[in-house]
RNA sequence: GCCGGGGUGGGGUAGUGGGUAUCCUUGGGGACUGUGGAUCCCCGGACCCGGGUUCAAUUCCCGGUCCCGGCCCCA
């Protein structure tokens, strides 16, 4: 008998973990230093949780079940939500609140590229301000995380703001927005033909179509918004609003990063909840799916605890991102420390090699030694199959001296260095090596 | 849930209606009881499952399953 991996999950070996493993602590590394706290959330919760924010579409696409008790769970599909009830449920956290989280998440669906049942999220929120600022801080943090990444020049931002749309739709005499919304969020996956008879097919004008292919499809650099617009529709002062902040958002953006950026239409995102500024930022070649995505969301609170806090956030997956670094040559692990192997001439040496050994760990070196009880010419094998930097022999002639040899396994060159001193004599090496 | 394309050792592959299923790589061991990656030798390991056609199926047909990709949906 034999056991398979479930559909959609991973079984990430070594050379993928350690990776991955690289990738997220950079982001809370980054996160960090912006202020950040971290918080866990539960990998189970009440499916009403959800139920309370979509309706029961999403819950078919849940890993959920009932318990032991009667109650229905799920594995949870986003963090959000959880995030969310964790703030409400304590009154005394100052605000603003900057809390980041890297949870699990899970959805049935059918996997694809850069889409599988269970993922890993980078989360972050920042809570109880309204500001562009704010806005700015987060999209900030994104694209810093990228950047320390080494992915600069490799990614887009896009930015909208759902407001700015609503009142944009509006003034084309369209009421039906969130249907027309859902239609807008597929535009970058379907032609111009299909886009326009789907929004025909909803009642929208045929000059209005036009009017909204054109303006969807164009990218809006900083400082150009209001121009752009105003050859579409009438400024008003509400609309003007909504664009100077936008632009405000934009500029300040453009201090964390030297990443493009721009405003584009097109980017509504599906999810319901958002009510100001969205964002997603995605690889510059376009083939893959979004690296992150985020938004304004300052009504959730309300309805899961009937407090008012708004709320900007974003989450970016690990499974896109994969894809991303993998193709740019970055997917290995940063560990630049060098591996130390330590060997035994014969095996009565075992008990000085391990002090050694002990040694060098406790000094914060990679250090390792044989335990399969093998013959120098096997650990020295085994040495290179570990990829180690230096093997460190120990034996009898040099023990008399209290010398030991280290052979850097790359050139084959050795030396003889005071077993006592070794912890001085290899930062020496390093400091010579650097 | 729906649609398309695929399943030959751990990874990558060749091939065939009939004999011990090819090659590379990886893994283990040895030549080598104080010096590694080379070389040589040995060993382990595969035709997704079920049914059908056939004297005979890994090969052809059907179904299932799994993988990959896409749709739906997007957190």
């Amino acid at each position: 008998m034999t056991f398979e991996r479930l559909r959609g999950f991973r079984d990430l070996y070594p050379e993928d973990a350690e990776p991955k493993s690289w990738a997220f602590s950079i982001a809370q590394e980054i996160a960090r230093s912006f202020g950040f706290r971290m918080i866990d959330i539960p990998s189970l919760e009440s499916l009403d949780l959800y139920r309370l924010k979509s309706g029961d579409e999403l819950v078919g696409q849940t890993f959920s079940f009932t318990d032991k008790g009667g109650r229905e769970v799920t594995m949870v599909p986003e963090a959000t939500p959880s995030v969310v009830r964790m703030l409400t449920s304590r009154k005394d956290i100052p605000r603003p609140v900057r809390w980041f989280s890297i949870p699990k998440i899970w959805r049935y669906e059918e996997p694809q590229s850069g889409r599988l049942r269970e993922h890993m999220q980078f989360n972050a929120d920042i809570f109880g301000v309204d500001t562009p600022e704010a806005d700015a801080e987060l999209i900030g943090l994104a694209a810093t995380i990228l950047d320390g990444l080494n992915l600069q020049g490799n990614y887009d931002i896009r930015i909208n703001d759902r407001k700015l749309m609503e009142n944009l739709l509006h003034k084309m005499n369209i009421n039906n927005i969130s249907e027309i919304f859902s239609i807008i969020d597929r535009f970058r996956k379907t032609s111009h033909e299909d886009f326009s008879s789907m929004l025909k097919q909803s009642g929208v004008p045929d000059k209005t179509v036009s009017d909204i292919v054109s303006i969807l499809e164009h990218q809006i650099n900083r400082g150009d918004l209001k121009n752009y617009l105003s050859s579409y529709i009438d400024i008003d002062q509400n609309l003007g609003q909504t664009i100077d902040r936008m632009e405000t958002t934009l500029s300040i953006i453009s201090q964390y990063t030297n990443s493009r950026i721009y405003v584009d239409f097109s980017t509504v995102r599906g999810l319901s909840y958002y009510t100001g500024i969205v964002f997603e930022v995605f690889d510059s070649k376009g083939e893959l799916r979004s690296i992150l995505g985020g938004g304004r969301y300052d009504n959730l609170a309300k309805l899961i605890s009937g407090q008012d806090i708004p709320a900007v956030g974003f989450g970016m997956g690990d499974v896109v991102l994969e894809l991303l670094l993998k193709r740019a040559g970055l997917w290995k692990s940063s560990s630049d420390k060098p591996r130390y192997y330590v060997c035994t001439a014969s095996d009565d040496l075992r008990k000085e090699a391990l002090e050694i050994v002990i040694e060098l760990r406790k000094n914060g070196f990679i250090a390792t030694m044989d335990v399969a009880q093998r013959n120098l010419s096997a650990q020295l094998k085994s040495a290179t199959i570990n990829s180690s930097d230096y093997a460190i022999i120990v034996g009898k002639k040099e023990l008399e001296t209290d010398q030991v040899t280290i052979r850097n396994m790359s050139d084959g060159t050795q030396q003889q260095i005071n077993k006592m001193k070794i912890v001085n004599e290899i930062k020496k090496m390093k400091r010579h090596a650097d």
